[in-house]
DNA sequence: AGGCCTCGTACTCATACGTT
DNA sequence: AACGTATGAGTACGAGGCCT
């Protein structure tokens, strides 16, 4: 892996720890409890910014994400019953905005049972996300895990066989770290990615697998490549990879620097190279 | 095992073009 | 004219395959 730290680059790779931690997440059946438990640990950490002694409150009630999009502000009292208060206004507060942000606003029971439960409007509700707004408004965990059902059903029929030629234009436009984590698990090398990123840095395989991804994913939209497209692409890594380094993906223009670097901007060109050579060669072999 | 070659990737430089 | 952006050409480097 490769690191810029300034002007430094520090080259290392993966240990065997870091290899057999791996495959410990991903390998068998029982690990979807871990990876429930790092992404918990990360929406905490990262995200609302909570302490560690919240998220072992958390873990100790087996409370996950999907508890967490349920959970009723009654619920947040009976957590931190008889804890300092402090905590407690500092995770509901969080809580509530991540909850306004994925489009599920947090409900009292009280609320709750003053309407009709025809059919459970906040469930339903996060079965059918509000849609994309397609301005580029890229906000930090928006619709995390929350697609609805029959495109969720319609990416993972694509993604089933691992097929390389997934069609990214399922995905929304333009990126956001939600999109981009729903790209990646579309795919084995995707699903990697994420595990690995959970853990620490990426290799250097993984980061060029997931330059490709996203390069992919942009051309299926777009010919053409911005500054503030690469500036997004970056920005929806290192959110949704916290250990990884924006410069490696994307290096501004700069008094020095006449043209964008970093291996998204490299891969575009190269693929841009790539595909017109191919385009060149195929209307040689027709004529 | 070591040398050579090919290929892919990352990067820089130069240039053309559009916008202000 | 100055600046920003897109593109092409060229170079360096490393990985992997092949041959001796």
């Amino acid at each position: 892996m490769v690191e810029m730290n300034g002007n430094m680059l520090v080259k290392c790779e993966p240990n065997n720890e870091e290899a057999e931690l791996f495959n410990s997440l991903v390998g068998n059946g029982d690990d979807q409890l871990l990876l429930q438990q790092q992404e918990l640990r990360f929406l905490c950490l990262y995200k609302l910014k909570t302490s560690e002694e919240t998220v072992a409150l958390l873990e100790a009630q087996q409370i996950d994400i999907e508890c967490l999009r349920k959970m009723r502000i009654e619920d947040v009292d009976v957590l931190f019953d008889g804890k300092p208060l402090g905590p407690k206004i500092l995770f509901r507060e969080a809580f509530l905005e991540w909850r306004e942000e994925i489009g599920l606003p947090c409900k009292s029971i009280r609320s709750l049972s003053c309407r009709k439960r025809s059919c459970d409007s906040y469930e339903f509700q996060a079965e059918n996300p509000p849609k994309h707004n397609l301005q580029p408004s890229p906000q930090p965990w928006d619709d995390f895990s929350l697609q609805p059902q029959t495109v969720l059903q319609e990416r993972e029929a694509v993604a089933q066989h691992d097929n390389p030629a997934i069609s990214y234009r399922l995905f929304p436009w333009p990126m956001t770290p939600g999109t981009l984590k729903d790209v990646l698990n579309s795919s084995a090398i995707g699903r990697s990615i994420m595990a690995m990123g959970c853990l620490g840095g990426l290799g250097k395989s993984l980061q060029y697998q997931l330059t490709a991804i996203i390069i992919d994913y942009h051309m299926e939209y777009e010919a053409k490549i911005t500054t503030p497209q690469l500036e997004n692409y970056a920005y929806c890594i290192t959110t949704l990879l916290p250990h990884e380094n924006a410069l490696t993906y994307h290096i501004p223009r700069g008094p020095n620097r006449r043209n964008p670097g970093g291996s998204l901007y490299s891969r575009f060109i190269n693929q841009k190279i790539s595909k017109k050579a191919l385009a060149i060669g195929n209307s040689l072999a027709a004529t």
